[in-house]
DNA sequence: CCAACAAACTAACAATTGTTAGTTAAATTT
DNA sequence: AAATTTAACTAACAATTGTTAGTTTGTTGG
């Protein structure tokens, strides 16, 4: 557990504000302001507006890219996978809703690391793909559209940041399970 | 069918521009150049960059509130409403595409109307609920947690936006029902 | 034919944007 | 004690922002 530097401080308070107004909207003074400094102050620190928003989205998304590498090697049934998947997204939205914010919304404005990051969400979304289609095969999971049952659980999970603040006294591992049972057995009685 | 004024063309243009960038990354002379003219021409049929999001995401939610009304009116099974529901954002969805977009991040910079929105979601939501809580009273849907339910299903629903124009071959109606079947059957075999 | 209008234009504005340069003061290391 | 580092500052910049004023051009209705 390394101790938090300065930097850090600044990416996370960049991330509260890049949530309520999104990346463009967020000014440096708007967050010096928000750390106590002056705007010039902020790069003694990071190199620019855009390296903030850089490493606040690719890491996040490289670990949802290890987790899913760590799932895809687990052993167990697809419905097993798909619930480690649901974990997953839980763990780290909890841990980081602010930059969830972030990578959801403000992705677009990456630039040179657009494409970096559209390749990673590629595969993530591939590999998902790939569990519900071997879901099926094995007759687990129930034989519809596979795009748009992926589409609706991804959609899901990627809403969790916005719904979990507001639900801090459900704590994670009770959420992830709520929320399997909704997606993989629906609402029908 | 009113014919389409210079100022609808705006509008539109605006909404297709919001959906890449975002508004606040959106200026008036990107609107100016999609259009073919120059800034300042724009304000012969607009007040301001303002009103344009303001006229896109207040009619979408009042379209939104209204055909909650019908449904709410309506005979039936609480599922038949849901699955209303889910046809009411299918179909606003496919013919407001690049509008839905605004309507889900940009939403925030509404300044005046930002108050009248929030009411109209906050409703919007709250019946939606209602629907929910009489189904498990009836014993029509199954007793878990309500507020995950609904965050689920309207996640789903509210991210079609991203979705339906990558997949103009499948139409509305087929959509609908296949995501119902989805969101209230789940995916377990 | 002329008045009115619609819809474009040029030029400019005041404010705000991200960022740089150079400086200063305190804390830490050598 | 001296040297370096950390982290703040003031002042300024060039570019971009939304918007206004005033003008021109073509079209339409009386």
């Amino acid at each position: 557990m390394k101790q938090e530097t300065r930097k850090d401080e600044i990416i996370k308070t960049a991330a509260k504000l890049f949530k309520n107004k999104g990346y463009s909207a967020v000014t440096m003074r708007d967050l010096a302001k928000a750390m106590g400094i002056k705007a010039a102050s902020l790069y003694n620190h990071i190199n620019s507006k855009q390296e903030i928003l850089k490493i606040i989205i690719i890491s996040l998304a490289e670990e949802f890219t290890e987790g899913m590498k760590q799932i895809k090697a687990s052993q167990g049934s697809c419905i097993d996978k798909l619930k480690q998947i649901v974990k997953l997204h839980v763990e780290i939205t909890s841990q980081n809703t602010f930059e969830m914010a972030s990578l959801n919304n403000d992705w677009m404005h990456l630039e040179e690391k657009l494409e970096y990051y559209l390749q990673l969400r590629s595969n993530y979304e591939d590999e998902f793909r790939d569990i519900l289609l071997e879901g099926i095969k094995n007759n687990e999971i129930v034989d519809t559209n596979v795009d748009i049952t992926l589409f609706s659980i991804l959609s899901t999970l990627r809403s969790l940041y916005l719904w979990i603040p507001q639900k801090d006294d459900l704590n994670p591992d009770e959420l992830a399970k709520n929320l399997s049972d909704v997606l993989i057995n629906g609402i029908n009685k």
